[in-house]
Order: structure tokens, then C-alpha cells, then sequence
DNA sequence: TATCATCCCATGATATCCCATGAATGCCTA
DNA sequence: TAGGCATTCATGGGATATCATGGGATGATA
């Protein structure tokens, strides 16, 4: 699956067309489907997005029966009802539809911002504004490389 | 088999037809049938939809004796029986039933909602407000793709 | 004969494709 | 190491195809 690192601007012109960071595009070089998903993202004025395997097995867990709750595949239709594809034109653009970019509050610039397995689209000023009020959350406990928790370990 | 996505509304005119959302359709061509499946839903005021194939693989394994319990074989014949292709016309629409239309409730907007393997169709208001409904049991365990249950984990 | 489904065509809006350009980046060579 | 060359990137605009939708004509049905 693929790993999104860092921030970029964009912008998005009037027919709503974004590159996509070509550090992001990279990270899905050789997928089948070659272009992103996105989604309104729940918690915040943004949109979540992420590369087309990983859609792809909510889209297949649906119909296994025995690894859901109820509760759950809630989730999963909420997230695949909410989902668009969106593939890379050739110049590796993506076109991101009014309702989105309205949710967002985007308007002519668009902020990618990688999270790891799935990255997120701002308008600048209001990531700004979103950090400024989360910073001191995620700086004292030490939000350094050196502290990360190990992941993936054995004891899970 | 085909893998529905996103929300469209589309309307529906006087004789009853609604175009299917060229991302559905999309979703669908190369199969032998052009045209979706429809039934009533059981649980809601919708129309429950998906591909020719998937219908296929349903009656198929009717046949199947150890594929499903006999809940599930009643489940799957039940489906069967309610079940209408409707066929694509050169447009890309499909004609929806008068008792289809007033099962969903559906008069002159029809909203197409991918979940997967299959998608919905409702009368927009309605999906509305059972989105009010379910959407506080979609989301406390994170109905983002951030947060996506992990499928198919090996830790599973 | 009246109703209804199917087929065919028309149209405006929108998305997609294609090409062009300048900036930035990395690479190679002297 | 500095300069110059070649790519890649991000961005813009125009041409073309597709989509959603409406309406009319034809043919079947009851």
C-alpha cells in the first residue's frame, strides 16, 4: 500500500482540475487503478483521499459476512457511498467535483497533506487554522521520530 | 465483478426512465448483459440494484449445496423472485416500474447510491433522513478513510 | 382504440482529451 | 564546482467526446 509524506500546494483552476503532488502520484506508480479516491471527509472541513487498493477492500470485505458487525458495515457503506474515483489525466490531474471542493471551503488553491496510508486535501488558511489550534496537542508528548511508538510489533 | 461508488442524483422523466450513472455503467461494461438488476429492499424505502453477473453467482449457487444454510438459500430464492433486469437503452437509461418508483417513493429524482458490489437507489429526501439516522452509528468508530477497519489483516 | 414501452433523434452542459508553455529540478560535463 | 542541457512538473487553453435530459415516432398490448 502506499505511504503519502509531507505538504504541497496546488492550485485548482476553474474547470476544478488539481495536479495531484507528483511525490503522491509516485507513491502509486505501478497500482492498477491509476488515480486516487476521495471522500467528504467526517471530522473536519477537508477531503479525505487515498489510492484505489485500499477502497477496494472495504468494496470486497461487504459481502464477507463473517467480519463485520453490524455497526461496521454501517462504516463500510457510509465510506463506499461517499466515495468517488478520481483517475490522473495525462499530465496527472485529477478533476475534484464542486461538492467536494464546496465541503472544503476550496478556492483556487488546494493543500495535499500526507497522513501516512491516506492523504487529505485543505484549503490552506484553514489547515493553518486547524494546526494552530491542535499544535499544543501534538507537541508535548513529544511528537518526535525518536518517540513513535513501535509499530507492528509482536505484541499486538 | 463490478464495484459501485458514490452518490449521483439523476431525474427521473414522465414514462418513468432515469439515467444510470456513467461511473455505474461504466462499472459494467464488458459484461454479457448490458443492464442492471433490481429488486425492492426488504429493510428500506429503496430499490436495491447491482450487476447481471452478481445475480448470476446468486442463482448459481442455489444449486450449490454446500455453499448456503437454508436461511440463506430461502434469503437468495426470495431475492431471485422479486428481481428484474432492466436493460440499458442506447441513452444509458433504464425504465424503473410504477411499483418500483412507489415502494422507494421516488417521483422525479432518483439518487444512486454505490455501497460496493451493489448500490441503491432512493428518493433523495428519504436517504437523507435515514443518513440523519445511522450516520451517529457510522461514525464514532471512524467512518473515514483514515480510520478504515483494517480488512483482511494478518493480525485477523 | 387507448395505453404503454421501445426506438430514434436533438440539444445544452459538462467532462475529457490534446497540445503548449514556463518554471523548477536534476544531471552531465568541462 | 559552475555552467549548461535535458526532464519533469505544474498550469493554462482550446477542441472534442460524452452525459443527462427532453420530445416525437413507431410498434405492441389489452
Amino acid at each position: 500500500m502506499a505511504t503519502f509524506l509531507g505538504s504541497y500546494e496546488n492550485k485548482v483552476d476553474a474547470k476544478g482540475r488539481v495536479s495531484v503532488p507528483s511525490r503522491f502520484r509516485i507513491a502509486i506508480t505501478g497500482q492498477d487503478y491509476q488515480g486516487i479516491v476521495v471522500a467528504p471527509s467526517f471530522e473536519y472541513d477537508a477531503i479525505d483521499a487515498c489510492d484505489h487498493d485500499r477502497i477496494v477492500q472495504v468494496a470486497e470485505a461487504i459481502d464477507d459476512p463473517g467480519l463485520y458487525s453490524d455497526e461496521q458495515r454501517l462504516q463500510a457503506e457510509s465510506i463506499l457511498s461517499r466515495s468517488l474515483e478520481l483517475p490522473f489525466d495525462e499530465n496527472g490531474r485529477v478533476q475534484l467535483p464542486k461538492n467536494f471542493l464546496a465541503h472544503a471551503g476550496i478556492d483556487g488553491r488546494a493543500l495535499f497533506v500526507g497522513i501516512g496510508p491516506t492523504f487529505q486535501i485543505w484549503h490552506p488558511e484553514r489547515r493553518a487554522d486547524h494546526l494552530s489550534k491542535t499544535d499544543d496537542r501534538a507537541r508535548p508528548g513529544g511528537a518526535s521520530l525518536r518517540l513513535l511508538p513501535r509499530a507492528r510489533g509482536p505484541s499486538a
